[in-house]
DNA sequence: GGTTCGTCATAACAGCTCGTTATGATTGAG
DNA sequence: CTCAATCATAACGAGCTGTTATGACGAACC
């Protein structure tokens, strides 16, 4: 019934004290503003303004609706400020989920970039295995979730309907072996070398990668130590406990010096990739941190 | 940019979570909610819901947008109502001015069942003669005025352009006389049979109104006594001090037991109406007053 | 007091917004 | 796996909302 036109209009008029000078500070026409004010009056069953002559005065009516377009343009501008800022990346928030080894490389990397780019943003980051994480962005908990597949698994696209998927980057799998290892001057490594050691496993979705690997490789890893943590995982081997798969992302942050790391052959690779759902890609702050992911991965 | 419509869509999306109940709350199809957020959306440049599956949640701008939707729908409800209470008069202010013997009579009556039927009208009343309150309705300081014309007067229609007219009674103007003048029995009075007399004049306008009738007659009336007030000049009448012509009005409110009052011959009228601008015709409480002095004016 | 300027009203018209109905796609549940 | 519910899309029409061009009217100024 009452448009904000209308009440800006209405605003004008009392401001200025005639239509065609309200028009002009709206940049409308004059028979526009004669027009709009008709309607306005039409709708509401009363006169708005009273014409003395020359110059034009608001009627009661017409005062009561501009005391409230005070409050009612105050607020739409107030609105339209605080969301403009979010669309230009002002303000906003993001709320970031990754798992471990990006959250001590790629993801640091990009949260600072999207700081430094962005200083009104607010990102809040935790860390989880993908399972979780993505678990998180369908609930509505998280903005931004990092995961990683291996290509070949059954679970590779586990769950990702409804999802948009942003690929980071492919992160290749490295043998870790103790540098007094005899593979250790080796170039690459295959995995069937490599069948008689003891294993080291490390989170329980690479601990499937290994798995399946060994299979084709025919033969059935030995594997008698299990832990999250790639710094241990890579203290056992220094330690000559055994030997490991390591994602190469992993190396970017972690290294030992008694520890040797060799592409496996053929090369194996997990996928990295940032997941969010397609209505949130059109959030810029979403946007931009994908964005930033992206550059940061690809450094 | 940002339409009430689009706030209201918004608060609704909010408060029922989905697009078909806000659509049902708002009495709209479902697919007018969905374009309205997507033209929303696009204006603003960022998305403001987000489906997470079945059910729709606001982004952090819809968010935002909705907490202003409350100042906002809430200011322009009230505005409304306020506005809706001035056109169905249970509010509203009406400025009248009147002159004196209509001050007396008709006015009263008119404002007392202008207050009975709409108590919520807030009437003020000044009392003024013709020039000053038509001079106030052009100035804006009055809304309603009630004046008169002695028709064949020079300024019969003065400065009624560009004002709206509305007749209110025909007030036949009387001679009085003390009731023992020879002419006291008889049932009409013809000016010239006057001539000799001595004159008591009431307002000026009148006092023109009596020269120019006497003009007429072919005599030029002696005034000896001039007075505003018309209770002063029954009095002077009454007195024997000499012979009046008092508008019939006067009389409603008026009387003096020695004081006998007959219609002149030819009749001579003065027509009394109210005036007010063409704007303020459609101002209820304006167009409420006008009517309820028809009214008065015609018991 | 006539003339001229400024202001508002009106008419005709074009574009687009803003709804509608009908239908399709996707998700969650039994 | 099927079904029900929800949102998206398409096509379309009414009506609003501006525009320009022109008229009417009042005010100010020679």
């Amino acid at each position: 019934m009452i448009d904000v036109n209308g009440l800006r209009v209405i605003r004008a008029i009392g401001d200025e004290g005639g239509f065609t000078a309200a028009a002009e500070r709206l940049g409308y026409s004059q028979p526009a503003v004669s027009q709009l004010v008709r309607r306005l009056e039409r709708r509401l069953g009363t006169a708005l303004v009273e014409k003395s002559g020359r110059s034009v005065r608001l009627t009661e009516a017409g005062r009561v609706l501009a005391r409230h377009a005070v409050t009612v343009l105050g607020a739409i501008d107030a609105a339209h400020e605080e969301v403009a800022a979010i669309a230009g990346l002002r303000a906003g928030r993001v709320r970031v989920m990754a798992f471990p080894s990006s959250s001590a490389t790629v993801v640091p990397l990009a949260l600072a970039s999207l700081r430094a780019a962005h200083p009104g943003l607010t990102v809040s980051f935790t860390e989880a295995e993908p399972p979780e994480s993505l678990a998180a962005v369908r609930a509505g908990d998280c903005d931004v979730a990092v995961a990683f597949t291996y290509p070949g698994t059954p679970e590779e696209r586990a769950d990702l309907s409804g999802l948009s998927r942003v690929p980071l980057l492919d992160d290749e799998v490295q043998v870790a072996l103790p540098s007094a290892h005899p593979l250790a001057d080796h170039v690459a490594v295959a995995l069937g070398d490599l069948a008689g050691e003891t294993w080291i496993a490390g989170c329980p979705q690479c601990r499937g990668h290994l798995l399946e690997l060994a299979r084709r490789a025919d033969f059935d890893p030995r594997i008698d130590y299990a832990t999250d943590d790639y710094v241990a995982v890579l203290g056992l081997v220094a330690a000559g406990l055994g030997v490991a798969l390591v994602p190469g992302l992993v190396l970017r942050s972690a290294h030992h010096h008694d520890v040797v790391t060799r592409p496996l052959k053929p090369a194996s690779r997990r996928e990295v990739f940032a997941v969010t759902t397609p209505d949130l890609l059109r959030v810029p702050a979403v946007a931009a941190t994908l964005s930033a992911l992206r550059q940061a991965a690809a450094s």
